[in-house]
Formats: structure tokens, C-alpha cells, sequence
DNA sequence: ATATATCACTTTCATTTTGCAAGTTATATG
DNA sequence: CATATAACTTGCAAAATGAAAGTGATATAT
């Protein structure tokens, strides 16, 4: 029979959302996966500066939630690039109407450059 | 002289707005405002049970950044009512969006039976 | 009059998460 | 051989969170 899914704090469609997305950095990640980063250490050059066990556990978790997946693009030392998957792209939206939002009420922050969604 | 803007992580947008909004509390609060929910005791009521520290914190919070009010609605002793500011109302796409995503990609959350935005 | 209840918090304390720095493994380059 | 690059992991201190109890003012019930 089909697992009923479990709702960790209620069945709303924002909680459960943000049970997955929200913190500091998820989004900062689908941010830069959306600009066209790859890989770990591209991740690790943008501004905000994220340290390298938050990205590792993030992009763990991101994958394990399926928003993102990785490949190996070399073996001997194996290594990933880091792709969006459909349920991931589709934050676009999102991170469209937060970056709005942001432009909107924090002058000074700079209009994204980058198609999302 | 205006006071320059200081970005604690970029000028991102999006990284400006997830050091406002970046936890798993402050979306669930503007959420309740946006249902109707104005009282301290409401916004304990709902589902997914925030304690009492954390949404004294997030109500103090979300005040200093302009996201919301308060009015005293009694005194003897003194107790107030919250609303949104417009800054805070202005989230309305960003909610409908976060939840349009929990929607599609999480069968079993509901569908927001309030207006938001 | 005393006891219980409600509202809006605050305080305490244990657990969890974060941030910072350094270390690791495998290969490539000078 | 020494340094560099990529992708992490580990250790530890500091900050944030969660659970529970306490506070102060007033209202209501017995």
C-alpha cells in the first residue's frame, strides 16, 4: 500500500515547504544552481560565503528531498556537478517573488541578472 | 546624509530577504496575520505549534524589521493586536508561490482556503 | 474571600544547528 | 618534492531552538 506521507508539523503547504527550505542557505543554493553553478567549489566562491559542512549537508539534503541531483564527471577521485531537478527548477517562482520583494523594500540590492524559472 | 544600506551576506535580494525571513518561524506567523490572526494566544493555536519564546522573539522581531505592527487594543493591562504593514502584505505573492510549490509537490497539503496578497 | 482561569509574555536549561578553522584524500602541476 | 585543486570531513565554540515552568495583571467561579 502507498506510504501516506507525514506532515512534521501540520499539513500546510507552507510549513511542510518550509520544513525543506526554510533557512539561510537552501535557497542561497538553488540561487546559484539557477546562475548556472555546478559544482562544489563554484558554490563556495559566491558572496554570501557559505562554509564548506554547511554546503556538504545542504546539497545532501537538497538531494534527498529531491530537488537536485548530482553525476559524477570524472572518476579517480570521482566528482559531481550539481544539477536542478524538475521539482527543483520549479522554485523559480519563488525565488522570483522573494527577489522581488527584496528589490522592493531593500534599496540597493541589485536586480538578478540570471533568469529564474 | 542617508544612511547607506549594509547587506550583512550580499546586495542579493534574495540573500537580503532570507536574513529577514531564512527560519522556519517568521513565514508561519505572517501567515496567520494574513488568515485573520491578529492575538499572541491565536497564533499559538495553530497547527504547527510554535512555543512561546520563539513567538515573542519572531513578533519582536518581525516589528523591528517593519513587517508588522502592534496597537493596544486594552489597558489594564496593556495587550495588543498585530496586523501587517504593507511591507508585510507585500509578501502575499511570496506565500502564494512557496505554497503553490508545498501544493504540487506534496500530495496531501491543503489548498489555502484564505486570500493572501 | 479564595481558587482557578486567561492573556501575554519571560526565564531557565538542555538539545540542536551554525560558523570557523583545520584536516583528509586523490590527483595534477611546477 | 612541494604546492595546488577539488570535494569533502572533523572538532569545537557560539548561537538558535524547543520544552517547560514561572510571572503579573485582571476576570470569573465557588
Amino acid at each position: 500500500m502507498p506510504k501516506k506521507p507525514t506532515f512534521s508539523r501540520s499539513p500546510c503547504p507552507l510549513a511542510v515547504s518550509l520544513d525543506i527550505l526554510g533557512d539561510k542557505w537552501s535557497l542561497i543554493v538553488i540561487r546559484d544552481l539557477f546562475r548556472g553553478v555546478t559544482r562544489y567549489n563554484d558554490f563556495l566562491k559566491s558572496p554570501e560565503g557559505v562554509t564548506t559542512n554547511i554546503l556538504a549537508e545542504r546539497l545532501k539534503r537538497l538531494e534527498a528531498h529531491g530537488l537536485i541531483s548530482k553525476s559524477a564527471y570524472q572518476e579517480n577521485p570521482v566528482r559531481y556537478d550539481y544539477a536542478l531537478t524538475e521539482k527543483g527548477r520549479a522554485l523559480g517562482p519563488v525565488l522570483r517573488e522573494i527577489a522581488r520583494w527584496g528589490n522592493a523594500h531593500y534599496p540597493g540590492t541589485y536586480k538578478p541578472p540570471f533568469k529564474v524559472g
